[in-house]
DNA sequence: TGCCAGGCCCTCTTTAGGGCCTT
């Protein structure tokens, strides 16, 4: 009888040892994979505006394609990101670009993810940006549903920065001088995943703020 | 000259408005 109850005082223990460590794993979403992406466009109107550029990153797997736009660049765009458009093509500061279709440049992306377990993309500001642009011409070259049958959600770092830091700005460039003491080259979608990548590695969130701040369609 | 969209956040607010964030 003392044996039994040693045994059940022994398993007691190490239930209510490793019980918030189980309920935590329950919780977490850590099989899925950090693809940092972002996207350069032709302006900032979400609902009309085309990509040009698309980046994303996953250790150290590197993801980018330039593809023609079916629209004109705006001027801002062009200036922020020195790609401009002409009938000959995209080019970066006066220099020709390799580019590809639309849809071929999409289902690479998703081919591209593929080969990612359970991606989970993360962006800056992409909740009100990247995301519903993405969404939307994936839509317009009916490839949503492949999309999101591939996808594990969303993650915004903006509202994530806002509610880690009190800071005065939360700009990436301005987030990226001051974590980690360098600029870089902004508004390059290739630089920017780059360092939101090394921005996520130094913050290190909590799975409990990144599933607030998770999203999907 | 500089902005052009749209939603969130903050405050000198809430019957509003300006700044920020993305290109």
């Amino acid at each position: 009888m003392c044996f039994l109850w040693h045994q059940f005082v022994v398993l007691q223990r190490l239930f209510n040892r490793y019980l918030p460590a189980m309920h935590r794993l329950s919780n977490r979403t850590h099989e899925e994979t950090l693809v940092f992406f972002d996207l350069e466009t032709t302006g900032l109107d979400t609902s009309t505006c085309d990509i040009v550029q698309l980046s994303a990153i996953s250790g150290n797997k590197i993801f980018n394609v330039y593809m023609l736009p079916r629209c004109t660049m705006t001027d801002g765009a062009s200036r922020v990101t020195g790609l401009t458009t002409c009938a000959d093509g995209l080019f970066l500061h006066g220099q020709s670009l390799d580019t590809i279709p639309v849809k071929e440049a999409l289902k690479s992306f998703i081919s591209f993810l593929k080969t990612i377990n359970n991606p989970l993309l993360v962006g800056h500001n992409c909740r009100r940006f990247d995301s519903p642009i993405l969404l939307r011409i994936m839509s317009e070259f009916h490839l949503l549903d492949e999309f999101l049958d591939v996808l594990s959600g969303f993650l915004d770092t903006l509202p994530l920065s806002r509610e880690m830091f009190g800071l005065q700005k939360y700009s990436q460039p301005f987030l990226v001088q001051h974590f980690l003491q360098r600029s870089y080259v902004a508004h390059n979608a290739t630089e920017d995943v780059r360092a939101l990548q090394a921005l996520y590695r130094v913050w290190q969130p909590s799975m409990e703020l990144v599933n607030k701040h998770r999203f999907r369609l």
